[in-house]
DNA sequence: AATGAAATCGACCAGCA
DNA sequence: TGCTGGTCGATTTCATT
């Protein structure tokens, strides 16, 4: 390992490389990815379960495109909890629960959990808003609507600088 | 239609069961699918390639956990632009570009962007940031940590109301 | 839009470096 | 442990309804 102590397995540049195409797209044939590696399909094959099982690839799924749902309309809310009964983590999973609503992340500072959610006209997203403020020890909430989303899917090996892909390879 | 006038194609029953399996785990037979749907694979498989050249299924990726990679610190940014020179598209454009960013947002209101990124460290962190100012007509950036993520990975079809989704479904 | 058969591709296994 | 080559089963494709 080069940089921080980092809690990772040791991928080689071939793991590294075979990542990155898959998270990009994985309807490709395996002949495909062997070629792109110059690796047989077997060896892909192999390093593909190997991945699996030690859940660094955590699923294979569609993407879908929200627009094809009427799915237009995106805010990020801001909600705010009384600090009465501790860190009320089952407030984020309420939240996390609630239709429309894709993304929840609870942070430091005044302002408690940052929500993003994904609807397809403004009554629906009332509807949200006033299922959050009608949570247990949900105090506030401040909502901004999104005009346009630049980028979005995370793709975690496209976002790697050469830092931090760095403290991933090993030599072997 | 039943609801808003909302721009979708539509849908039978049969094709929203089937995006809500494939959007959550694609990594199944053709069989398993055609069981559950009470279809023939042949069916399966030309509903899936119709879906596929209607782009409402995007692509087929593989899902990757951040902790392998040692991606465990989360910050959400708020970046706000000076506005000389109109609405700036390119900022956005740039901010995505930056290693680590995840996700853009562009919004309405003082604070002109909403940035996700996620990184192995604070000096990495300290760096996107840097990048960011260094930006021109970024004005001035505001950032939380992230303690803990309740729902990410947004899947559209798990999150659909009742009404949404009668938004969709057609009887044909 | 769905079917069934033929061609193609992927999953798995035994063995090897 | 990581890879090879071959076999079998699954998937893709296409003509047909």
């Amino acid at each position: 390992m080069t940089g921080a102590a980092i809690d990772a397995d040791e991928f080689d540049e071939t793991d590294l490389e075979l990542l990155g195409c898959i998270e990009d797209d994985f309807d490709v044939s395996l002949d495909t990815l062997a070629n792109e590696l110059d690796l047989s399909k077997s060896a892909v094959h192999y390093r593909l379960n190997k991945l699996k099982e030690n859940d660094v690839i955590q699923g294979i799924t569609a993407d879908l495109n929200p627009v094809s749902f009427g799915l237009t309309m995106v805010a990020i809310t801001e909600v705010a909890v009384t600090h009465e009964h501790g860190y009320s983590e089952n407030v984020g999973t309420e939240l996390a629960e609630l239709n429309g609503v894709e993304q929840v992340y609870y942070t430091m500072g005044d302002v408690d959990f940052v929500v993003i959610s994904r609807v397809q006209d403004r009554t629906q997203m009332n509807e949200i808003i006033e299922d959050m403020v009608a949570i247990d020890s949900v105090n506030e909430t401040s909502s901004r609507f999104v005009m346009d989303e630049i980028a979005t899917n995370p793709k975690f090996m496209a976002n790697l600088s050469d830092e931090m892909r760095s403290n991933l390879a090993d030599g072997a």
